[in-house]
DNA sequence: CGGCATTGACTGAGCGTTCAGTCTAAGGTC
DNA sequence: GACCTTAGACTGAACGCTCAGTCAATGCCG
């Protein structure tokens, strides 16, 4: 809340900009855009972000920052280790439909993209991708302590398992006729249990319907 | 032979194209670029192929039908299923720094963020992933055949395994600096062997320079 | 007044695409 | 064989549009 009080229209704008990436993509996203939905001048987009690059770069970096921000939120209330590897699973193949991780998916295949050749991406990428390994690495270093699971050498799995939910979210992210959501999730859901050890059943029967996950509340 | 015979212009643009496009990115390809390695003028790209998302549309086409049939010339040499799942795993990993497939990973990248928007690149996407997953199933089916590996669902396999792989395609394509060709290859592999079922060691003792594998020859 | 926020109007570069042709080779005609 | 016609390959120049970035001017607040 800080930052936002501070730089209202600093973070509108990059609020803007996430949304217009996420519907244009990277390259095809213009500041007029990013302007108009801000509901400023371009001028004053420049005002702010010296340049476009510089926007575009920020932007994808305050996206990243809010979905582990998110993720770390949610982990929070899960008691078991179990609980908590689900949640980011389901979160990275958008088993649940939210507003707030909206356009993340497609976001990713954007940012991997741009990192190839612009250094600042290429900079938010690495971190970012570090983050989620060190996220998955804590949680089974907790898991194994906790007994839910058997050792297993936690560096590895989660080198392994990153690159898994990473394909995943690409196959969801483009609307794979053959790999859905769903299936994407059962399956990663499998390999975990199986790897780590745990126990492990899908919680219903499976559903056409996109509809959201009614066994976590949603407030 | 007898396409690049009839026609010789085409086939050329088409491998201009793909270089441009993996040294400056889907969106940053130029037609000049194209037409300034083809050695021919902007016009005559145009005359060919009657706009530039078709043009580079159909160059990501091509790209991905060498890649595949480079891999069945490989996979045809080898006689054991495993090996044959290894050399698919060295191929996509980068394992082997090899002249035809030079930036194929990194096109990878450009091919799936576009195909977020462009429906003709998607549909080209869609084909290629479903290829690479039946390949992988194939080559189960044949081991299972054999006897090299042991019973396992083969669809899921494979949808879990092109998913790790193209995940470890990223890091790779982007030179990740904790995971490299030789730990993807080395992890992916792991898991292949576990699954599966069957003996697997890294060849040699871990290498420091990104060589070429000397094991398998280069002709 | 003085500094910051904000804008509309403008510009200049980049780039896809078009067009009016030129050149070459093949084919037909006597 | 000499001449004309035709078609396809190919090009240089120009058109027109898009869009990031600039700038002088205006409003606003303390």
């Amino acid at each position: 809340m800080s930052v936002a009080d501070e730089e209202p229209r600093r973070v509108q704008m990059l609020e803007a900009a996430r949304q217009v990436i996420a519907e244009r993509g990277f390259p095809g996203a213009r500041i007029t855009d990013v302007a108009d939905r801000a509901g400023v001048s371009p001028a004053l987009v420049i005002y702010y972000f010296k340049s476009k690059d510089n926007l575009l770069a920020e932007a994808m970096r305050q996206s990243e920052d809010l979905w582990y921000a998110e993720m770390s939120r949610r982990a929070a209330k899960i008691p078991t280790a179990a609980g908590r590897l689900e949640e980011v699973v389901a979160m990275t193949c958008h088993v649940s439909s939210d507003v707030v991780l909206e356009g993340s998916l497609e976001l990713w295949l954007d940012l991997w993209a741009q990192a190839l050749r612009d250094p600042e991406v290429r900079a938010v990428r690495e971190e970012s991708d570090e983050h989620f390994r060190e996220t998955i690495r804590q949680i089974v270093r907790d898991g194994v302590a906790t007994g839910e699971f058997s050792g297993i050498d936690e560096d590895d799995f989660a080198v392994a398992y990153t690159a898994l939910l990473d394909g995943f979210a690409i196959q969801v992210a483009l609307g794979d006729p053959v790999v859905g959501p769903e299936r994407a999730f059962d399956v990663a859901m499998r390999v975990a249990s199986q790897q780590l050890g745990f126990a492990w059943e899908p919680r219903r029967a499976p559903r056409r319907s996109s509809g959201r996950l009614p066994t976590r509340a949603t407030s």
